[in-house]
DNA sequence: ATACGTGCAAAATGTTTGCGGCTCA
DNA sequence: TGAGCCGCAAACATTTTGCACGTAT
């Protein structure tokens, strides 16, 4: 797959918001891009910083406000790797791009994987229990290359 | 609550902070057995509560210590559900009793489940990707029977 | 012009740390 | 007796809320 995905996710956002009445407001626009240009999930405080660091100066309450909109309309997977922190990142329209995690619990490092085999186990679990399931995530904890302890 | 396993994981618990070398000590015992009386995982503050309600005050701090002591023995895991709460649970030795989530994003019950073919396809994922995997957890959200849309 | 968007500061959690006193081994 | 255990209170870090001002529509 070539990288057809670079930009359009911010552009998908952006239709979404406006076409659910939301205005276009500066603050909101940054993180959308930032949050676009990710490879994996980021906490507000992470994005904050980021945004400072290219110039955006931006409050944190609005981080969390949009971050906030973002995942109840859908736009942004809201996940929690064990640390206390909530962590965001981009959500495709039908589920591409969808992926799960890797953490170092030495570094920290975060690293998305996918696996069509675990995605149908767990649809047959959803089909099976009596929850109406809606969003799943799926964690490995363990060491990365550079932390491994035989290294 | 007839299970076979009642009483069991307190002792063993007790049994390894023992040959750690920690000594016995009123607060940590209450939690850990009121941790063997719960079907699923628990958070700090329900914890204290719980333990409060029983007539038994401990404070908030040793219950943190207390889970903290017994995460980095392995005897019980923490997980998070996505409210930014740490909860905790029982492990058993051997992986025995391992099971994974179903959360109800509405009126937040949590209940446990399991399934052999997920953990394979987990398993499977561990030994391909370049991670030392020690550790996983799923999470799936949904709504529970009492919150589902249509009912 | 008006309602939404944004930043700042204060408040509200959940969690950790410091410390003096108690207790088990 | 002495090292660990415990409870209280203060410190911390993240997230939420209140409010005044700016800005898109």
């Amino acid at each position: 797959m070539a990288k057809a995905d670079a930009p359009v996710w911010a552009q998908y956002a952006h239709e979404r918001l406006a076409s659910t009445g939301f205005r276009r407001g500066g603050a909101r626009s940054a993180v959308i891009e930032l949050l676009d240009g990710q490879e994996c999930a980021r906490s507000a405080i992470e994005i904050e910083d980021a945004l400072k660091a290219g110039g955006r100066r931006v409050g944190r309450a609005t981080v969390y406000r949009v971050l906030d909109e973002l995942d109840s309309l859908g736009l942004v997977t809201r996940i929690d790797i064990g640390d206390g922190l909530a962590r965001y990142e981009a959500m495709y329209p039908g589920g591409a791009q969808h992926h799960h995690h890797l953490v170092c619990d030495d570094c920290g490092k975060l690293m998305p994987f996918t696996d069509d085999e675990l995605e149908r186990a767990i649809r047959r679990v959803a089909r099976r229990e009596a929850f109406a399931i809606n969003d799943h995530d799926v964690t490995l904890h363990g060491f990365c290359p550079d932390c491994a302890p035989s290294s």
